[in-house]
RNA sequence: GUGCCCGUAGCUCAAUUGGAUAGAGCACCAGCCUUCUAAGCUGGGGGUUACAGGUUCGAUCCCUGUCGGGCACGCCA
């Protein structure tokens, strides 16, 4: 059979315009499914485009086209309707030899060569392993993960990325939040900062600290407040003081201070990983942005951009020229204190990404990080590099709901509701299915009750139970599906069974746009879809019946379902259960 | 204040990127289990696509303006 129909059709249109000759235009032969039935399986607006550069009026024009066009096996007719539409019907039988490809391909059906093997990079999550892993961290991971197996499904070669923020201040905020956790819990008691991470995790790692090694890194205090404006203060809640407590903290823990970071982070980043995995989400590379310091790469960046005189030294710190590349101001890389900002470990990573030979670099973000797109950009055309290789694909917050009220969110206070709690209310198929119903651009709305519920409203269900009775059904006939290979599926011509097999033959070119879209709820909206169809069907139509061709035909038809939501479903890392 | 995104059925969202009569789910109403799983199916009502202009064969989509909502505007990450 035809393993596109839509490059097929658009490739006989071709012919015919060749046939016509002297069109001096651009055409773009775009093949399109149709919404109506009334309107065939495929139209074309061709005739449409041409009007102008030909100056005569569609529908004359869909005359000749269709006049020229060579004749096909696969279609049954070609109408010209409406303002100049082409409209092709397919033959049932172009249609039911899909069935076979299905079953033969099984978990392959919807591979497709469309990304030509193209090494590809999609980054996501890189969340600062401070922490657990919250609901908002959750999209971007479900997203990315949906994604990057679209992507791979598409014919690219795909590497999965974590980026570790595990070089930061936010990282010495940690280390110091769980050292005072564990002085207290060796009866030495100081003023906890506001700013620093409250968190009952953070309270969990101290009492690690504390099982394991006792005192050992009990230091006497007496200094930790030293340089605060107020030694005697209750509470410390500026950045400032932070920070002085901080380099305080560092002061007094000597070498002692490399084993406490160093255990957050390994705890941390472990919890987040484990997380993760059991949420279906993995990675090719995790990569430390501390690396790029202990190698010499955020030197290199900055001397690369000075050698390309992008940079000035003004109030003591050092700028990147980026308004020179559209940004609206100049950004520091290099602070008054000699410390390089994120920006500049930005700039390192990203030329390092682009040395690693990918063809397109896709970095999933948040939202809320929209702003920071020009300057990256900028950074990318100071090196010399093209930034329509980056591709930065936003994702909007997803807000929490329960009870019909918002659950809040915000990490230091701890107040936040964990991806692991999320998982274990609502389980990780839902949340999965859940995180990318949505397109990505837009806010989400997450309604725990409707994830949890067991009933009609739950779209996670209804695409799993349509699995599990195919495969109820085929069990009790002999679950071997090798033996319907054969099955005569010219027995099929019912509409309903129709526009299922039209349905499965979508399915790669959903794939494709999936891919290129960037839009995995596309792959969500299909198998609502298929479910729907399927569901239908099989409250009309008994399957298991004595007429053994038909029964198999039939069969035949609900096993290539079977492989098409199973297949679709792994693709948004959701399980297809065999009952339920 | 400036920039980016968004505004579609009572609610949550689609709409093959400019195509034909704008579609689903939930909620609501009325039906369907002695037969392969009722976590299902069938039918019904529900819309000036925020508003006002513009571009063209054709606009939810592109342009301008207004109104409303979100986010970002650090020598934070």
């Amino acid at each position: 059979m035809l393993s596109n129909f839509k490059d097929y059709l658009s490739g006989l249109l071709l012919d015919a315009v060749n046939q016509l000759g002297t069109i001096n235009a651009d055409v773009n032969i775009e093949i399109a499914r149709t919404k109506q039935a009334e309107h065939g399986d495929y139209s074309c607006n061709l005739a449409m485009q041409l009007a102008k550069a030909m100056r005569k009026n569609p529908r004359e024009i869909a005359t000749l086209l269709v006049e020229a066009m060579p004749s096909s096996p696969y279609v049954q007719k070609i109408e010209i309707a409406g303002a100049g539409f082409i409209n092709f019907f397919i033959k049932n039988s172009a249609k039911q030899a899909c069935l076979s490809v299905v079953l033969q391909q099984g978990m392959a059906y919807g591979v497709s060569d469309f990304g030509e093997n193209k090494n590809i990079q999609v980054e996501f999550v890189s969340a600062n392993p401070t922490g657990p892993l919250h609901v908002g961290h959750g999209r971007g991971a479900a997203f990315g993960a949906s994604l990057a197996n679209v992507l791979s499904m598409a014919g690219f070669s795909v590497e999965r990325e974590y980026y570790v923020n595990d070089a930061g201040r936010q990282m010495d905020i940690l280390a110091v939040s769980t050292w005072l956790r564990y002085l207290a819990l060796n009866n030495i008691q100081v003023p906890f900062p506001e700013n620093a991470y409250q968190g009952e995790y953070v309270k969990v790692m101290a009492r690690l600290i504390h099982e394991a090694h006792v005192d050992r890194y009990v230091h006497q205090p007496e200094q930790l407040f030293d340089g605060l404006t107020d030694p005697l203060a209750k509470s410390i809640n500026t950045d400032e003081e932070l920070d002085q407590l901080i380099a305080n903290a560092k002061l007094i823990l000597g070498q002692d201070y490399a084993y406490i970071h160093n255990f957050v982070l390994t705890e941390q980043l472990g919890d987040c990983r484990n997380d993760l995995m059991e949420f279906g989400v993995t990675f090719d590379t995790w990569f430390s942005e501390q690396s790029l310091f202990d190698n010499g790469l955020v030197a290199h960046a900055m001397q690369l951009l000075e050698e390309k005189q992008c940079l000035y030294r003004q109030d003591g710190a050092v700028w990147f020229r980026s308004t020179d590349f559209g940004d609206e101001k100049d950004r520091v890389v290099q602070r008054e204190n000699g410390q390089y900002t994120y920006f500049a470990s930005d700039i390192a990573y990203h030329l390092n990404k682009f040395e690693r030979d990918f063809e397109t670099v896709i970095n999933i973000w948040g939202a809320d990080h929209h702003g920071y797109i020009p300057r990256v950009k900028a950074a990318l055309q100071a090196l010399e590099l093209n930034p329509e290789k980056l591709k930065i694909a936003l994702v909007q917050f997803a807000v929490l709901y329960r009870d019909g009220k918002k659950a809040s969110m915000s990490t230091r206070s701890g107040e936040f509701v964990t991806l692991r709690e999320l998982r274990e209310e609502v389980g990780n198929d839902a949340a999965r299915f859940f995180y990318v119903m949505r397109k990505s651009d837009q806010h989400l709305d997450f309604d725990l009750d409707l994830a949890k519920s067991r009933s009609n409203e739950n779209p996670v269900y209804y695409v799993q139970y349509a699995h599990a009775r195919i495969c109820s059904v085929l069990k009790q006939w002999d679950d071997d599906v090798a033996k319907l290979m054969n099955a005569d599926v010219s027995l099929l011509t019912h509409v309903s069974e129709l526009t299922i097999m039209q349905r499965l033959i979508d399915f790669p070119d959903t794939i494709v746009v999936a891919a290129q879209e960037f839009s995995p709820h596309l792959i969500a909206f299909y198998l609502r879809e298929l479910a729907s169809e399927f569901h239908s069907y099989y409250n009309s139509t008994h399957f298991l019946v004595s007429d053994i061709p038909l029964m198999e035909a039939r069969l035949m038809l609900i096993a290539a379902v079977q492989f098409v939501l199973k297949n679709g479903l792994k693709l948004l890392g959701v399980s297809a259960p065999e009952k339920m």
